[in-house]
DNA sequence: GTTTTAAATGAAACATTGTTTCAATAAAAA
DNA sequence: TTTTTATTGAAACAATGTTTCATTTAAAAC
């Protein structure tokens, strides 16, 4: 789907610092920190404007925000792109890598179901693991 | 078990930012922020000095970090104080209410083993839940 | 109990990440 | 083409975390 799609199909303005988020994000094969962002935004990169946007979009469920660590925020595209927020029903877990620092989305591996202490209530679950990825742990 | 007798048993010197230090989470009944413990410890508080110790306890195995958003950094003592790094077997579930903010160590709801796809090696698994907690979800 | 030694502390200065206000600009509607 | 409203980017700020280095302190040696 074109970034100007998106945005059309999310009700957002069609702006370039948008159109270019979503491009740099599309281009990645992983999610994607701000920093890698920045390079491949070049100039349609401004720092304030990104982080209005990031949450834009987030909010919107275009993209999702990944806590890597306290550090550490990654960003990816949602896997079907034109669904509105907290219709994010799909969750996956991520994954990081201790070696090469890379993230993934493991599409297909399930957010299991947690049974909490009576009272408690859930709204919302990350999981986050830490190892070696696949093209690392064969080392 | 005394701040003291902790600090003995994982052979770090007893320094009185270290005292203060475990002293203020053994008073606080759910995970502390800095902000909170900086209260807590009063004068024995220094930021560089805290954000060394909270380094050297986590890494020596007597506290953990939990990370509830990119914003938000919480402490807790681990459950057993005598464990060293990498002995902490009991990997439970954090909580944080929606609505109070508080954070829960769910001390009983393990975390449950991820299959992942093949080549991923996990080392570490973080499970973050957030919703409602048995203080606020009666309401 | 005193001296020695190595680790821990705290000041200063810096780095990174994120936010707020406000005038200028650009997208989309009229 | 004009009008309206959201978005942008500059400036200034705020929070969180780190590095260097001289000083201090805990614990070991004497």
């Amino acid at each position: 789907m074109k970034p100007t799609d998106i945005l059309q199909v999310h009700e957002l303005k069609k702006t370039n610092s948008r159109l270019a988020l979503i491009k740099a994000l599309q281009e990645s094969t992983f999610p994607q920190s701000e920093n890698e962002m920045k390079s491949r935004m070049s100039d349609q990169y401004d720092r304030i404007t990104f982080y209005r946007n990031v949450q834009a979009l987030e909010d919107a469920g275009v993209i999702h925000r990944i806590v890597v660590d306290s550090h550490t925020v990654k960003y990816a595209l949602n896997c079907c792109e034109t669904e509105k927020k907290h219709q994010h029903i799909h969750k996956h877990v991520h994954f990081n890598c201790k070696s090469c620092g890379k993230t993934f989305c493991l599409e297909n591996t399930d957010i299991q179901q947690y049974r909490l202490p009576a009272g408690f209530q859930t709204e919302e679950c990350e999981v986050m693991i830490k190892g070696y990825c696949k093209f690392c742990s064969q080392k």
